[in-house]
DNA sequence: ACAAAAAGTAAATAAAACTTTACATAATGT
DNA sequence: ACATTATGTAAAGTTTTATTTACTTTTTGT
């Protein structure tokens, strides 16, 4: 699965850490949902996407091997 | 969090087992999901929503517990 | 160039997702 | 009523997600 984290963070003018205390988590598990390091919850999704005001399937994708 | 997975099943006319065996998971899994005993992965969200042709955001809906 | 902020990473641990086996209960069809 | 199918549930175990602490590297601003 891939995202598009980085770029609305970047849209958005937010830091690791300042995702992770609007959705409530560490800023390690930003960085490593960020770089595909493991898949978040769907409340982690659905917050994220939310508070990019775009869908979950805009901002996670789903790959041949998911 | 809330989902309609029961529903969508219905609609669909699936049982558990089925839905289990479509997105690759096993049918205590639907069951314990669809009962909200927990959140699944966004790769599973993902999954179900794609098969029932709707939105991550429709299937699952955060609540203010989230 | 330098300092400060941000990002990357890693190890240890905790917590939650998911599996398997197994059995109980409820619903459905004949 | 009976057999079959579907759902509910539980315990034990594995795997994955997420946290914490701590340190390194990269980026940004001045």
């Amino acid at each position: 699965m891939r995202n598009n984290i980085k770029i609305e963070r970047a849209r958005h003018n937010l830091t690791q850490a300042d995702l992770a205390e609007k959705i409530g988590v560490s800023r390690q598990s930003i960085n490593a949902i960020e770089k595909g390091k493991y898949v978040p919850s769907t409340v982690l999704a659905l917050k994220m996407a939310r508070l990019f005001k775009m869908s979950v399937e805009d901002l996670f994708t789903l790959e041949i091997d998911d």
